[in-house]
DNA sequence: AGCACGCCGACT
DNA sequence: GTCGGCGTGCTC
């Protein structure tokens, strides 16, 4: 552009269109200051106000020179970066989720920005310092403001409603403000903040040997200073930069010395920003050659991907998936391309992360939610600058700026984890990757030992490519899987427990060998739920419809739901008798019952309680793989990708649980979670042995599993969901309603699905209250939709939906009531 | 999601 | 009669 041009565009008045963060439908029109009009990018954050008091941080998604008709626009009150934080791509990938999920742009920015992105308006409250004011006329709680002010200086709304206890402050606040008590400004924090470090260095004048010496000797009587210069001296032979923390540790001097030398001018202290993933120098790992199966695979993979933008790999565990994954990532990023490896959030352990760092060293970029704010923050702007070509994360990385993806790889492809389910959006990640690669034209490989049948079903169909890789690594055979009957086993008198006697003598066995041993029980907590055994009550939640379940560690009663606790009672409190029974076990009653058993085992346990903490989970893990226990009792987490070469046994307590789950996924479910549970057995030369304790031997999903017939669970699954009209022949739409009031519910509930059958007829099933039907004090029904492939578009559907719920918000008699939608609710 | 405006009960 | 509680409806 010239310069002639440049100034003529400067001079029009420009609007952008930016989406909020919050849960609003529509996007809003603001108008851009001429001094600003070079800075507005689309993708760059901007600052607007919303409302008469809220500013946030908004996300530009289109440049207009029309002013907008019906309102007059606002103007944008900043530009936050002066590069796009986000690139067209990404805002394109928004739009597509909040269509398909039917959800807001908002929700998807939420999800999509790690939090230090989204910055937040903090409104600040200031005593106007002037004496002249009388105080005797204000309120008593304007008088409680104004004191704390007194101590404090400055207030957040949030301290105030904590000072006064009350939600509502705002009209105490502008009163005050009118009458020229307060002041009130809007703060905008930017919550990222770049990590620096103090570095050191010399002054000048200590440059020479002279300088050197007189300084050295002038530190006579602080040994610790001297010691610490001479530390500086030191490290400048090996070192260029050199920082406090490295002198401190070099010397042993404390941080006051370093500050005193500081203060008398010895050292010059420079900041700077540092990255929060330290450069570990990493040896890249020697090469790994395929074996002949591998190779196959390998040929395959890439033979397909020539027709096929999407290839499944069918690998049985251990039949060293990894190892492709990342052959195919070397091959991406040697034509100049990024590539992204998504894992559910808990196969993510330091084992698989350690393995990629081995080979990609300081390209690869790690991300998932037990990372902080910053941390996540850093790795966004590292992925956009182009440093991480490798990118290993969970469900969230799809949302990373990535420029150029050539491959993504979506491991585990068949868990559920994938799927967002409580806030939106609703997204599944590996239905999310798809898409973004069709955005990039990069290809994407689904893995997994056990395919989810939708993914199966795409592959056998011709749309995905399939690769088989059925024979395990080395000399590994697949485990001999054995089912024990617990009823025949209690009628001959060989229970223990919760232990048949088979489990425990494969146990004893085991541990003799110096193995190890892995039980799954895939409930947590101690005792799900207590019941009086005079009159039957159960102990339930008071927020919620389910069972409280006892935890042996807090000694309390909890929900699984919505983190309510209570005592556990010593009388039943509907009939008053002493008769309360534990019903069922979780996993630290099997921990409890197998310490009495065998006493002299070393047990650990894996569940959402015992890996409280950022490192929690990877702590477990290692010290079961460093074998300071012998036995670890978990929940489905020690299904997920974990390597343990010195396991030999897995015992499922009770599989009855998992089988008879009413879901239309149970069974499909079940097998994927026990193959994946056997799986950890057995690895390098010993077929290891799986032992699954049940009360229905002879289901057929037991036989399956075990005869390793991933074909016949797909196959009978095809010919059910054919017939009962499921995926992956039909969409499933899932709407929740919900109120606090249980008659409005299930009124509005009918009155919605009538609407929704006078536009889809029978395509709409319900309602029917889900088997939680209220949570956190709000009651549930849920209308769920089946719709063919055929005859009926999705987007027409989904219009229809909404003119249906637009109608529902028209009449008064829902008022209050609250619609949750759910598009593909797996 | 907030926050304002507007309608009803308990207090000066 | 007002203060302050909560219930609907905009916000560019």
């Amino acid at each position: 552009m010239s310069q002639a041009e440049l100034l003529a565009s400067n001079r029009k008045t420009l609007f952008v269109e930016v989406i909020l963060p919050l849960a609003i439908a529509k996007n809003y029109t603001y108008r851009v200051p001429l001094e600003l009009n070079d800075k507005v990018k689309v993708g760059c954050r901007v600052i607007v106000q919303f409302g008469k008091n809220k500013i946030y941080s908004a996300i530009i998604v289109a440049l207009s020179e029309e002013a907008p008709l019906q309102y007059e626009a606002k103007y944008i009150l900043d530009v936050v970066d002066d590069d796009p934080i986000i690139f067209p791509n990404q805002i394109a990938l928004w739009n597509w989720i909040s269509e398909y999920y039917m959800c807001f742009p908002g929700d998807v920015m939420q999800a999509a920005l790690p939090a230090a992105l989204k910055m937040a308006s903090e409104t600040k409250i200031m005593a106007a310092d002037d004496p002249t004011l009388d105080r005797s006329q204000i309120s008593d709680k304007g008088y409680m403001i104004l004191e704390a002010l007194d101590l404090a200086g400055e207030l957040t709304v949030n301290d105030v409603i904590k000072i006064l206890g009350q939600k509502t402050v705002f009209p105490l606040l502008r009163s005050l403000f009118e009458k020229g008590y307060i002041l009130i400004s809007e703060e905008i924090k930017e919550k990222y903040k770049a990590k620096t470090k103090a570095f050191l260095r010399l002054a000048s004048i200590f440059n020479d040997a002279d300088g050197k010496r007189e300084l050295l000797d002038s530190l006579n009587k602080a040994p610790k200073q001297q010691d610490a210069v001479l530390a500086f001296m030191q490290l400048q032979k090996t070192k260029t930069d050199i920082s406090r923390q490295d002198v401190m540790e070099a010397s042993g001097a404390s941080a006051s010395a370093i500050t005193a030398l500081i203060d008398k001018g010895v050292f010059d202290v420079k900041e700077k920003v540092v990255s929060r993933f330290e450069g570990t120098d990493v040896l890249l790992s020697p090469d790994f050659t395929f074996n002949e199966a591998q190779q196959t695979a390998f040929d395959q993979i890439k033979f397909n991907f020539e027709s096929k933008d999407v290839v499944l790999l069918h690998g049985v565990t251990a039949s060293g998936k990894t190892q492709l994954y990342i052959r195919l990532i070397e091959e991406c990023l040697a034509t100049g391309k990024s590539a992204l490896y998504l894992l559910p959030e808990i196969a993510l352990t330091a084992q698989i992360t350690e393995r990629l760092k081995l080979h990609f060293g300081d390209k690869l970029g790690v991300y998932h939610s037990r990372f902080n704010d910053n941390e996540r923050a850093e790795v966004w702007h590292r992925v956009r600058k182009g440093d991480f070509q490798v990118v290993i994360g969970a469900r969230s990385s799809v949302f990373l700026p990535f420029f150029d993806l050539g491959l993504i790889i979506v491991d585990e492809e068949h868990e559920n984890s994938y799927k967002q389910y409580d806030p939106a959006p609703r997204y599944h990640a590996r239905d999310t990757a798809i898409y973004l690669g069709h955005q990039h034209q990069a290809k994407v490989l689904l893995g997994s030992a056990t395919p989810s049948v939708e993914s199966y079903y795409n592959a056998k169909a011709g749309k995905y490519g399939l690769v088989e890789l059925l024979q395990r690594f080395g000399e590994a055979k697949l485990p001999e899987i054995q089912i024990v009957d617990i009823a025949e086993a209690g009628r001959k008198e060989e229970m223990f427990s919760y232990f048949s006697g088979t489990l425990l003598k494969a146990i004893q066995t085991t541990i003799a060998n110096k193995e190890q041993v892995i039980l799954f029980q895939n409930r947590r907590g101690h005792t799900p739920f207590l019941q009086c055994g005079t009159c039957g009550y159960v102990a339930k939640c008071v927020n919620c419809d389910v069972s409280l379940t006892y935890h042996k560690t807090s000694n309390l009663l909890h929900c699984h739901y919505c983190g309510f606790s209570e005592e556990m009672p010593q009388t039943c409190p509907a009939c008053g008798l002493p008769h309360m029974q534990s019903k069922g076990f979780g996993t630290e009653r099997v921990e409890e019952e197998l310490e009495l058993l065998l006493p002299d085992l070393r047990i650990g346990r894996l569940d959402l309680d015992s890996t409280k903490g950022k490192h929690g989970f990877d702590r477990v893990i290692s010290a079961f793989d460093n074998q300071e226990f012998d036995v670890l009792i978990g929940t489905q987490m020690v299904t997920k990708g974990l390597d343990f070469g010195n396991v030999s046994l897995i015992g499922v307590i009770n599989a009855d649980g998992m089988v008879n789950f009413p879901d239309f996924r149970a069974y499909e479910r079940a097998f994927s979670l026990f193959s994946q549970v056997s799986g950890r057995a057995g690895r390098r030369q010993n077929p290891g042995q799986v032992i699954i304790q049940t009360y229905t031997p002879n289901h057929r999903i037991l036989e399956q599993v075990q005869q390793h017939d991933y074909e016949g669970m797909f196959m009978t699954e095809v010919t059910e969901r054919k017939n009962y009209q499921y995926p992956p022949f039909y969409r499933l739409i899932k709407l929740d309603v919900k109120h606090k009031d249980q008659d409005l519910v299930n009124d509005s509930a009918i009155r919605l699905a009538s609407l929704l059958r006078q536009q889809l007829g029978a395509r709409v099933l319900g309602p029917e209250p889900p088997l939680v039907s209220r949570v956190r004090n709000n009651f549930i029904q849920t209308i769920t939709l089946k719709i063919e492939r055929k005859d009926i578009s999705i987007s027409k559907v989904k219009d229809l939906i909404k003119q249906s719920i637009l109608h529902f918000d028209l009449d008064k008699k829902n008022k209050g009531v609250r619609i949750q939608i759910d598009v593909d609710p797996y």
